[in-house]
DNA sequence: TCCGTTGTCATATCGCCATACGGTTATTCG
DNA sequence: CGAATAACCGTATGGCGATATGACAACGGA
């Protein structure tokens, strides 16, 4: 993933391609956030980052490309700030519910800036359907997520807190479409609360059972 | 489909306005399930309903209209189906529970036809963030059918199949998100036939009572 | 020092599309 | 029968936006 070459030979006039890339991603996503995905244009884009159009198509080939790298970066940025704690779920001796929940719960457009995310990623949704590439990142994003749930799943089984015949796969593809689901409704009616404890119930029923083998 | 109005010559004088103006809409609506949304040009449009651009303007001021009107029909034909059943839940003496849940089965998009209608309506629901009439529209259709549900789950209530500590306008509003997760989930999914199973769980779950005070 | 490469800019091109417009046909009503 | 009117068509227009192009600047290497 972060293994560009860098291209980094004898070459003049060295600028941080990935910094740039990211500054241009970044203009796109206010873009989107502000007025939507199509008041996205190159010129505008380019106004925002404070460049020239000219740079832009320097740095990417096609709108098509600026806007999936745009896509992506956002993705990765959420599912860090997601999984973080996640990933480590099973490890501390701590309840594995107890470490998912807010984990969840930091997908849900619950502030100002998570709100405007939820935009940006609706946007990007609703393309999704005519946009292949798109679609593709969608769906590797997503199934890197129904991973590292199904993992957390999976240890919740050998410790005790999940029963034995559940479908990991399947259960971790149902909560994240439960938690997309809740998130939208959030999205349209920040005021539903009932939200947050749907979320933790979905949790709970999942990890009904005591933590039997804490980790040293 | 086939019920295209064919403009019979000798009825120049008065048109049937709504059927011409379905017909436009009808074309919007398989265009984009084909080409997406933005694959819709009126000019496009035109020609996929066999009329010329001038006769789509003259029925529709724009194309924004031509749009929203086109998503309009199309919630409305998907909640009749969904909810034709479901609006006489707790009248029969039956289950309640047995009635909604093939009801909201209905809106996962279990095959062709009704996955190119979630594409078609996945396409509307991208665009709702940056279009106010089409949040309107698509918030306005979203409370009609928690009305629905809600009263569905107060009949529930009066018969004993829902405990009566829950609040029927959250459970609604809840139970549609999750069948928006669910057929999202499926869409991009079609083989995770786990999505039926837990739509059929978190109904049970809302209904668990038996039904005592069944209607005559 | 000078060459080649890359970063950067400004502007030109070219197609597409929503909408405007003017014309034609065919009813209906008086 | 003859306006008046609504349904309908084809094309013009004007703008916008993605991409192409050509020029200039800075910097590393020989």
């Amino acid at each position: 993933m972060d293994t560009v070459p860098r291209y980094g030979y004898g070459v003049p006039r060295v600028a941080d391609h990935e910094a740039r890339r990211r500054q241009v991603a970044e203009a796109v996503e206010q873009l989107i956030a502000d007025d939507g995905y199509d008041g996205v244009t190159v010129a505008r884009t380019a106004a925002r980052a404070g460049i020239s159009v000219g740079l832009v198509q320097h740095y990417f080939a096609t709108k098509d490309d600026m806007l999936l790298h745009t896509f992506t970066l956002l993705r990765e940025r959420v599912e860090r700030r997601t999984m973080h704690d996640a990933d480590r779920a099973g490890q501390a001796g701590e309840r594995i519910e107890h470490i998912l929940v807010p984990a969840l719960r930091e997908m849900l457009p619950l502030d100002e800036r998570r709100r405007r995310e939820r935009r940006v990623l609706q946007a990007f949704a609703g393309r999704a359907v005519e946009n292949p590439r798109l679609a593709e990142a969608l769906r590797a994003s997503d199934s890197h997520l129904e991973g590292v749930l199904a993992r957390a799943i999976g240890n919740g089984k050998l410790c005790g807190e999940v029963v034995d015949d559940v479908n990991e796969a399947d259960e971790a593809a149902l909560l994240l479409a439960h938690v997309d689901g809740l998130a939208q409704l959030l999205y349209f009616d920040p005021a539903r609360s009932a939200a947050e404890s749907a979320l933790a119930d979905h949790v709970h029923r999942l990890f009904p059972g005591p933590c039997n083998h804490p980790r040293p």
